[in-house]
DNA sequence: TTTGATGCAAAGTTTTTGCATGGTT
DNA sequence: AACCATGCAAAAACTTTGCATCAAA
């Protein structure tokens, strides 16, 4: 699918995340862009983790063009509207993702992919725990270390670095 | 204490954050500089997270003047070391913290401080978890919400905010 | 028609880099 | 004396902003 999105198609959708920003945009009184569409359905279609780069990039390979701002600006409403979430990694630029079960991020020092788990010890862990003096809205567990295949690789060339930082 | 730091005072020192900064050097054929000292002075005397910024600020109220490269420079070298760690909170910008224990952190997201709470709980958890195709090498649990001070100020005032943002 | 959103370019932040100078070894 | 680190300024990377134009309501 590589058409435009429609504005009125959007409108009406049934899709339970188009629902929710659309309400979201219903109670700020903010409009309904073919932009924001094109955005929201990008994101929607990512799995995992994406830089703003790399969201314009897909959006652009879908054959539709919005401006760097406006993939800034539209992805700061996502935010607001708690549907989407900005994680900075150790050493690497933002990332984002769409705000779904909490799970944890496992992160690989030396290539840079990210993984996610779901954890369900841990997640009922966290939702028994109370801290004293401070009030949990939601909490993000970044575990680092080396995945699988970059053991592997080290193990043939122990100075294989493919570096996780993209920043720079 | 305001005194330049003597490098050769450091150089014999037997606190075991500076021996530990002196080997580090010392494997890696780096010099003992009175700039290094001074950073690595002030970061030991700092209780929990500070930025850049603060750092520099600190470091030339305590009459030392160091450039923002060298600061850049050393905290780079001492991330290196594996004695200070950068975390980047939810819109905040990036801040530093010696590694010490593991500890998780309450990120108040209205006025942006962070307090570190240890939990042993959790740590244990930690320890006995394994992830399938990861090696762990470290971890950091970031716990958002509103603190006791905030949630106060905004029950008398519910449209008080401080903004936890400090990048403007 | 009204008013808010877009896109561009320009400015702002934070961080990195290149190179001459200076200090540690 | 050799050579690595510093400091400066300039560049780079990322993000925000101002304003004219465009489009949703």
């Amino acid at each position: 699918m590589k058409t435009n999105p429609n504005i009125d198609d959007f409108a009406a959708c049934n899709n339970p995340v188009v629902r929710k920003f659309n309400e979201f945009l219903d109670a700020r009184g903010m409009r309904k862009t073919t932009e924001r569409y094109a955005i929201l359905n990008r994101i929607m279609a990512i799995n995992g983790h994406f830089t703003i780069e790399e969201l314009q990039q897909m959006i652009e390979e879908d054959g539709f063009r919005v401006s760097r701002s406006t993939v800034y600006n539209t992805v700061e409403l996502l935010m607001d509207a708690k549907m989407l979430r900005r994680h900075v990694f150790e050493g690497m630029q933002a990332q984002y993702e769409r705000i779904t079960v909490p799970h944890t991020h496992l992160i690989c020092t030396t290539c840079g992919k990210v993984k996610e788990v779901r954890d369900t010890n841990f997640a009922a862990f966290m939702n028994a725990r109370r801290f004293t003096a401070f009030n949990t809205d939601h909490y993000s567990l970044y575990v680092y270390g080396t995945c699988s295949t970059c053991a592997r690789k080290s193990k043939r060339t122990p100075h294989a670095k493919d570096d996780a930082k993209s920043k720079k």
